[in-house]
DNA sequence: GCCGTATACTTTAACGTTAAATAGTTTAAT
DNA sequence: ATTAAACTATTTAACGTTAAAGTATACGGC
């Protein structure tokens, strides 16, 4: 009976989008409490991109890859930069661009935070071998970039 | 050899909550906006509670069932209650507790705002057969249940 | 009965985010 | 050259959240 299916289906679906939820706020609660140097999430994502990503970004450029407003990198660029972890500086080639870099500080500080994450995630990797969260990611992947294509619609 | 194991479990690790984080952040917003009323996704979520789980609540069963505080619970039970979509009373049997209860009003509410999610619902399982992703959200919720359990230590 | 502690909820300040308004720059058309 | 539209970044107000402090009630030991 479809009428059936259909509310299971959304139950279903309701929960799995309310536990992504919950593993969202719980995860970056764990997270930022391992933090150093008073770094919030946003910062130390900011911070990691340059060591995953590139070594050279735009305010523009960091909004989108993190999917969050210009005015929320403009803040977090703020901050990172009073601390001395990054530089901002006109875009000689472009009046409206700002070039963002990290610090050896910055790197210095981001490669603590990921040593201090170090054994959180080896205990979760004593917990849940590795290849099912890699199976698990593939599927995630599919979920997250049919929303973020959802969403300009 | 171990340390290179460690690594790239790191580095997928952290991929996978960084995911978890933008499926979160992406479907809370779509959700939003089909929203009647102004209701807001922890305004809904508290009148969906007492479909899916039980006709009476208080505020401190409420903020641990969604992982929240009181402070912010009490803040979304005053919005709900202003809108006359619950009741808030005295429990005449405890001075510290109060009794929350859903108005009929906030029963249609919440089943407009569910009429509302339905064709975003339909078209997101077309997209992706239910049972693969009842399967994923088996392993999801073993996640969460860690999370949940790890920061209380 | 009284005191200390635990419980239930509220209030407050601080924080990070969004959305919208603003300011300035570049590009392309004419 | 001028103008309109697009683009890049910042500022502002509003919002929901957290953490901590505050208020009030309940309970157990003495």
């Amino acid at each position: 009976m479809k009428k059936t299916r259909e509310v299971e289906g959304q139950e279903l679906l309701f929960t799995y989008f309310n536990e992504m939820n919950i593993i969202s706020q719980l995860s970056s609660g764990i997270f930022s409490k391992t933090l150093p140097e008073g770094l919030t999430n946003s910062q130390f994502n900011v911070l990691n991109w340059f060591v995953r990503v590139d070594d050279v970004a735009n305010p523009g450029r960091l909004s989108t890859a993190f999917q969050v407003t210009k005015g929320a990198m403009t803040n977090t660029l703020k901050k990172l930069q009073e601390k001395h972890f990054i530089t901002v500086e006109q875009d000689q080639n472009s009046g409206r661009k700002k070039i963002v870099r990290m610090t050896p500080q910055g790197r210095k500080v981001r490669d603590q935070a990921i040593r201090n994450l170090y054994p959180l995630f080896n205990e979760f990797a004593g917990e849940f071998d590795i290849p099912s969260i890699q199976a698990q990611l593939g599927e995630v992947r599919k979920v997250r970039k049919y929303l973020d294509e959802y969403r300009y619609r």
